[in-house]
DNA sequence: CATCAACAGATGACACGACATACATGTCGT
DNA sequence: ACGACATGTATGTCGTGTCATCTGTTGATG
């Protein structure tokens, strides 16, 4: 088996588990993994339009999360509003109930990362994090990524 | 952001574009890559149960991919028969069309292979493998991928 | 033999995730 | 002002992926 589709597989792998492991963390906050992204992106990043927030969401490719949104704010958790001057944008922003969510989704996803660094003992993640960069930075949804890490090294945001 | 966050969403990023550009080239073959998974499968570890089936799969937890089968029975690409003496198992096993289609398979992903290969010129691969093995190979479906790797050197097999 | 537990597989329900397309709103050239 | 075009969002469709539950078959227990 190739280097580069073992490498393929394992990403496979651990992006399943991973998913299932913090899956089950937010089960009992009535949420899921992509949904908890999105409150992240929207506690960080402020208000924003739909747009915006696909091109920081990590865990769709962009053309655009409504439907992802439209859960959220059936639940109240996000606040859908149209920008006045020009009609086609929405203002998405996190309600009071969202801004609570959002810590006790910080301890779940830390029970995640607790359980990945003890996996995860003994081993040096520099490289690791480095390599994994190179692919995911060529890549749209790495660059989502790293627009998340330092907005103020990205070049030519759109 | 912490180390393993980061590694969280480098994988999610990963695994996403992969899948989008495998299935790009896969879409001529009118397959997608979950189900170039089974096929590849049932290639190289001979006809076999829906369960042990999915006890080989890295791209679903094992239920069952009932479904999954299907569609490719569906297309004509796997037989599945009947166990004669326990009628609970099925034997799925590929039927020609299935193993003329594995060929086109490979060519598909060989050329995902060295896009990838590409993109990770200059990066040395070991550290990368053995960390990201550490994580998977505590899992379930790590450890499918840990059996296709080489069933010799499994130890207590269901 | 009757019953029941264990097991293989199928199915229902729900939320993604990707793609294509439709709709609504704005902009710009003439 | 009008009409082509661009842009932001919504929606339809399909194939997963996960969980829960159901059905059918076998085998063990009495």
């Amino acid at each position: 088996m190739k280097v580069v589709e073992e490498l393929r597989y394992l990403v496979l792998a651990i992006q399943r588990e991973g998913n299932r492991l913090l899956a089950a963390e937010l089960r009992p906050l009535g949420i899921t993994p992509s949904q908890a992204e999105v409150l992240r992106v929207l506690r960080d990043h402020g208000p924003m339009t739909l747009n915006a927030l696909g091109g920081l969401l990590v865990c769709e490719t962009g053309n655009s999360p409504s439907r992802l949104v439209d859960r959220l704010v059936a639940q109240g958790l996000v606040k859908r509003g149209i920008d006045s001057v020009d009609r086609r944008y929405l203002t998405l922003s996190l309600t009071p109930e969202g801004r609570a969510l959002h810590r006790r989704i910080i301890t779940a996803e830390n029970r995640l990362h607790r359980t990945l660094d003890d996996r995860l003992a003994g081993h040096a993640l520099d490289e690791t994090i480095s390599t994994l960069r190179a692919l995911a930075d060529a890549f749209p949804t790495g660059a989502a990524l790293a627009r998340r890490r330092g907005p103020e090294l990205a070049h030519q945001e759109n």
